[in-house]
DNA sequence: GTCTATACCCCGATAGAC
DNA sequence: GTCTATCGGGGTATAGAC
C-alpha cells in the first residue's frame, strides 16, 4: 500500500498500479495477484471490475499510460517556443524520470507492446493509439512553429521514434547521454526544415 | 522441428531457437519446455548444456542475436558508399524482415532487454554489449566516409536508436513507412555533418 | 463489492534409469 | 547425453458466503 491506495477509487487504483508494474516488468511478468496485492485490492475485485481478466486490465493500463504521458509531453512542449528547444526539453524530462527511478521507468508501454506483438490484438490497438496520440502532440507543436505541412507528420513521427530509441538506450546503458544526444540531433533536424 | 533441427549441434539449436522465440515473445513468455520442444531437444538436455537454466540460455541467445544482426548490418552498410544511403539501405532491410514475418520479427533483443530491466543483470549486460557492438559498426562507416571524429560516436548512437524506435513503430503500426521516413531523416542528418 | 478458499494448469528445475 | 517422471510453486480464474 502507498499513497495511491487511499486517494483513488478501487478501479483507478488497479489501473494505475497495473500501468506502473507493466512499465517496469512488461505484461507477462506482471501477475494479477501482484497487482491486487500492491493496489490493496482483493483478487476477486479485479474480476469484478475487469470480468475478462488480465488482458482487459492491461488494455485499460495502456490507455491510462497513454493519457498520462500525453499530459507530460504536452506540458514539456508548451514550455519552449522553439520546436527544437522543445524536443531537448523532452529528452531532459525523460532522462530525469529514468535517473530518478534507478533506470527503471522508461516508456510505460513499449515492453507490453513488444511482448504481445501479434498475440493480443486489443493491447496492440491500444499501443498503436498511444503512439499516434503522442505523435499528434509533436505535430501540433511543429505546425504552430511554422514547419511546412508536408514535413510535419514525418518529422513528428521520427521525433517520437528517436525519443523511444534513445530512451531504451539510456535505460539499458544507465546513462542520460543517449537522450541528450538525441535532443541535439532532433533539434538540428527540425531546424533544417525551418523556412 | 524445422530445417534448423537437423543441420546444427544440439547446443546451437537451443540457442538459435531461444533467440527466435524471445525475439517474438520476449523473455517471460518463452518457456523452457517450448524451447526444447521446438528445437527437438529433450528438456534434460537444456539443463545439460545450460546448468543454471533459463537465464543462462537467455544470455547465450542475446549474444547469438548480437552476432547475427551485426553480420546483417555490416553487409547492408558495405553495400553503399555514401553513409546516408547506407542508413536508408538498413531501413529497407529491417522493413523487409518485418513485412515478410507478418510484423513479428523486429529487433531480436529489445523485448527481452526491457522485460528484464533492473532484474537480470547478466541479460542486461549482454544487451548493452549488443547495442554497443552495432553502434561501432555504424561508427566505422561514418569514419570511413570522412565524418569528423568528434561527431562520429554521437551520430552512430542516434542512428541505431532511431532505427530501434522506427522499427518498434513499424511493428506496432504494421507499416513500413516509419522506417522509410527514419531512413530519409537519418540521411539528411548525416549529410548535414559532412565536410 | 469484498472476503476466503480452491480448481486447474503450466512454470522452472530435478532425479535417476539407461 | 537423452529418456520418463515428478516435485513444488505460482499462474489465471472461479465459487460461494457475506
Amino acid at each position: 500500500m502507498n499513497d495511491v491506495t487511499r486517494t483513488l477509487g478501487t478501479r483507478e487504483r488497479l489501473v494505475q498500479t497495473t500501468s506502473r508494474l507493466m512499465q517496469r516488468q512488461g505484461y507477462e511478468a506482471t501477475g494479477i495477484k501482484q497487482i491486487s496485492r500492491e493496489a490493496g485490492v482483493a483478487l476477486s475485485s479485479v474480476y469484478h471490475f475487469f470480468p475478462s481478466g488480465k488482458q482487459e486490465l492491461a488494455v485499460a493500463a495502456v490507455r491510462h499510460a497513454d493519457r498520462e504521458f500525453a499530459d507530460i509531453l504536452r506540458e514539456a512542449l508548451a514550455g519552449e517556443s522553439d520546436p527544437g528547444a522543445a524536443m531537448i526539453a523532452c529528452t531532459r524530462l525523460l532522462a530525469t524520470y529514468l535517473r530518478d527511478s534507478d533506470w527503471l521507468d522508461g516508456c510505460p508501454i513499449t515492453a507490453t507492446a513488444l511482448e504481445t506483438s501479434g498475440r493480443v490484438p486489443d493491447i496492440q490497438q491500444a499501443a498503436r493509439e498511444a503512439f499516434e496520440h503522442w505523435r499528434s502532440l509533436v505535430a501540433d507543436k511543429l505546425r504552430r512553429a511554422g514547419i511546412a505541412e508536408q514535413d510535419v507528420l514525418d518529422l513528428a513521427r521520427t521525433a517520437i521514434n528517436t525519443l523511444e530509441g534513445a530512451e531504451l538506450d539510456a535505460q539499458v546503458s544507465h546513462s542520460e547521454e543517449p537522450l541528450q544526444i538525441a535532443g541535439r540531433h532532433l533539434a538540428r533536424l527540425i531546424n533544417s526544415y525551418r523556412r
